[in-house]
DNA sequence: ATGGCCAATATGATTGGA
């Protein structure tokens, strides 16, 4: 059972690169990221084509996620509990079955909380703190969870080419960390981070300053994994080669590998 | 030379991203 997170970047400006590379991967679940499209106007045909049922959570413009599936959906919850007046679209729930068992999915697409001093960052604190109570709720359920998706933060030093320059920064900040620290700390496992211990893991790299030529990236994706998911965890990766393709998002997609026969 | 991009919008400049 492969799982995906991508930051597409619009989905419209990436539906061929898309389409080719679920093809040549195969995740059975993805979570996408930045459609930036409202629900009627995603591609829906033509990734159903492609062997997937299709969860939209969009809205004009901005923000917008969405879960793709090979299985189909038990259940498609949208919206992160805890603030009803905010209506940004940057969170979808999706549940799924086999004869192996159950699966949540959360898709999450966390506010980047820059600049500092204004009122974007405090959302983005609040809505840490709505996830790490969420995610406090669902692990109650002794369920295989995944919550993954475009987090807006970099847990360490070794997450970033350059920190120092980063120290100032809302990806980066210590109250940001503290948050997500916190929601590992409730027994959430960085899936990627569990695999390798390498410095340069990025997915994402800067379209501005040759970011990418110099590998100047970020590790901000992150699949974290309740202790049922990470029982069962096999193998991470990151797809870094979509990013040197042509008209590439900014973001490349990160993944895990669960064996949900058994435990690993 | 210390900057360099990209996407969406009743667009031709502005906003948001990270």
């Amino acid at each position: 059972m492969r799982i995906a997170t991508w930051n597409v970047n619009s989905v419209k400006q990436r539906l061929d690169h898309l389409l080719g590379w679920l093809d040549e991967t195969k995740p059975d679940i993805v979570c996408l990221q930045e459609i930036k499209c409202v629900d009627d106007a995603f591609p829906r045909e033509a990734i159903e084509a492609a062997g997937y049922n299709v969860a939209v959570h969009g809205q004009k413009t901005f923000n917008g996620v969405a879960l793709l599936s090979r299985r189909p959906f038990d259940e498609v919850t949208p919206g992160l509990p805890g603030e009803p007046e905010d209506d940004h679209a940057r969170f979808l729930e999706g549940v799924v079955s086999s004869a192996d068992g159950v699966l949540r999915v959360a898709c999450l697409y966390l506010p980047n909380g820059n600049p500092v001093e204004t009122p974007k960052y405090p959302y983005k604190l609040r809505w840490m703190d709505r996830l790490i109570r969420y995610a406090e709720d669902r692990l109650a359920l002794e369920e295989p969870l995944v919550l993954a998706g475009d987090y807006n933060v970099l847990p360490t030093p070794d997450d970033v080419a350059n920190p120092e320059a980063w120290s100032n920064d809302a990806l980066f900040l210590p109250q940001t960390r503290e948050r997500f620290f916190a929601l590992r700390a409730l027994g959430f496992t960085d899936a990627v981070r569990a695999s390798s211990d390498r410095a340069d893991l990025y997915t994402f790299w800067d379209y501005q300053a040759g970011c990418w030529q110099k590998n100047m990236g970020l590790r901000i994706d992150h699949l974290m994994l309740s202790p049922q998911a990470a029982d069962r965890l096999v193998r991470t990766g990151i797809d870094k080669p979509m990013r040197g393709r042509e008209k590439p998002s900014d973001h490349v997609p990160a993944w895990c590998e669960l064996d949900m026969q058994g435990k690993a």
